[in-house]
DNA sequence: ATAATTTGTACAATCGGTTGCGCATGGAGT
DNA sequence: ACTCCATGCGCAACCGATTGTACAAATTAT
């Protein structure tokens, strides 16, 4: 005899009272009398009673879920941040619906139809590196479902975003370079076209021109993370008449694939030329060469972030009718450094 | 205006027909005339009309989203797995609902709750290393939600499983050392209640008796994956009289912390003593001592093959009434050689 | 021309839970 | 004794979509 999932009806059946009765019983109207609220909140959890989620969708138009989009969950960053949207997901009693992007914006928007579909109370998305049609993203606002961005921001004012500010971090970084003697640094960014590539470009060459030094193009390259691009990159940058002696990478990953093309050409590392990174990621500490300063972006933290912003917007939801205003979360950037390593 | 997500009841009174006609409509019922579903197809389309999966729920009983309950994300193993497991549940049209243990039971059971409130057609599970009381997943079962588990799986026989044979794997990696000169094989195990170390240890014990070498428990220390643990698991074994030739270790994440500790006492890595393990993680290709050996485990196969037979499991519970058999899904672990690191 | 059948559509119940309203019952106030 | 009001509970509508059944109009068979 199979156990069925236990029911209102099924209590209001056997202790004899209606539906509307238990329903106010479980949430414990003044009308309801003493004595039916006990007997209604013993069954209940003798049965082992759950409200059934989707049902209570139909009334309160609301499922308790929130969709979570992101590139790929096997890089780190992305895997420490969905850990921190689940751990505060869980303590608001909102349930996490995973969506990978895979980078492309088809997947994307793929993922973003079965979110829909779905009906997710809101969506949390790290945009791909490849989208820049935005279309999809609106639609969602259109139905009423709030996103919040974050880290792979876009370029706009009018939407909820968390993001590490490299801006900053990569002049405090440059910055740091020059006054250890580094002058002739490189930087190896990312596709041109995502956000996160330009704000290291400007800081890049606002930290220089701080210093009262002049940004040299030659010295910039561009990778699409693969393995390849990345070799590709280094391998122009050690070709050129000036060859940097500081090497700055969109990310740890690319620093890895960096410092292995780097010692193929027997390059002395963090002697001939010295890498540094962002990410701080803790797998970088079991490698020959960690980045020896690392700009942290704190993922666990923004995911934390992105989801309390999101509580905030469904909560102001749902009191104003009116649209609010967009909030905008900056977290600090902090250089990491890994002194043992410092040449 | 805020738009609404249009429902069958907003096509019926634009077309002026009823809900029940629209419905029909949609699914291509045949008593419904060709000229009336080419209007509601037409505004269908027009609107952007998606059904109302929540609604469906009701009638179908069938909410299609599957929960996945892991462990811990940020490891490379499950982070792997998870993207199998959302590869293929997107083939079939299902969403993911995810949730981590953090190698908790009461926290598991949370999730388990929680999964079980959104009412969540199936669930895979990868067991909490702590786990060994099983009522809330018989629970689960009670309520008529299968469950698949995979790679930390139940000893039992009577439930759907996908795992990797690591007792065989164990076997041909002793067998390998061996072979290669190594007798003084030491193991560094996980917990001792953890089928995945019972596995291990069974294939180290057997591996060594098939070559008539008999274990030594000396040579067998335990960690609890901290890593404090794994450093004085090391030290133990580095303290014996006669110390190990080779040490294989539960994963590369103990392999990187007992490589680490081992430096630290001036072992020379690979030389005075060999490192193996198992999972062969992307990742350990960049750190300075890769495991020599490592034993593949799949995990992105792994969880493809979960889903899998999910999608099977749910089908039959659909077509059949009685209760089918379980299935059993073993996945060969294969030796993977990092030949640049051989000595 | 009448009966039988096909065709096209509407009505209503249902899934599980919530909620406004109304109807009793009983004690207090006048 | 009569009104008044608090208390305790049930009825019924509703959310979005599906589906068995009913019923009228059009078509075919007799």
């Amino acid at each position: 005899m199979e156990n069925k999932i236990p029911t209102i009806k099924e209590i209001a059946l056997r202790l004899k009272v209606s539906v509307s009765t238990v329903s106010r019983a479980l949430s414990d109207h003044p009308r309801i009398g003493m004595s039916t609220k006990k007997r209604v909140l013993a069954l209940a959890k003798e049965l082992n009673y759950e409200p059934n989620s989707k049902a209570i969708f139909f009334k309160q138009k609301k499922s308790f879920t929130i969709g979570v989009i992101l590139p790929n969950i096997k890089e780190d960053f992305f895997s420490e941040a969905i850990s921190g949207i689940e751990s505060a997901a869980m303590e608001y009693d909102y349930t996490i619906l995973f969506g990978q992007s895979y980078d492309t914006p088809e997947r994307e928007k793929r993922v973003l139809d079965a979110m829909k579909k779905q009906r997710v109370d809101g969506l949390i998305i790290s945009l791909s590196k490849n989208t820049s049609n935005f279309d999809h993203l609106y639609a969602m606002e259109k139905y009423n479902i709030p996103i919040v961005y974050f880290d792979r921001v876009p370029p706009f004012q009018n939407v909820n975003k968390v993001f590490c500010n490299l801006y900053k971090g990569t002049i405090e970084m440059v910055g740091w370079l020059i006054s250890r003697g580094y002058k002739r640094i490189a930087l190896v960014n990312g596709p041109e076209k995502m956000e996160a590539s330009k704000e290291r470009l400007k800081g890049y060459i606002d930290g220089l021109s701080s210093k009262k030094l002049k940004a040299d193009m030659q010295m910039v390259e561009v990778t699409d993370f693969s393995k390849e691009g990345t070799h590709t990159a280094i391998k122009k940058l050690l070709a050129l008449k000036s060859p940097p002696n500081a090497i700055i990478t969109f990310n740890d990953y690319v620093h890895m694939d960096a410092v292995q093309y780097a010692q193929s050409q027997h390059i002395q590392i963090n002697k001939d030329i010295l890498f540094v990174s962002y990410a701080n990621l803790p797998i970088t500490s079991y490698t020959a060469y960690p980045p020896v300063v690392s700009i942290e972006q704190y993922p666990y933290g923004q995911g934390v972030k992105a989801m309390e912003m999101m509580i905030k917007v469904l909560e102001e939801k749902l009191t104003k009718s009116v649209d609010t205003a967009y909030y905008t979360e900056e977290v600090a950037a902090t250089l990491m450094m890994h002194l043992p390593f410092l040449p």
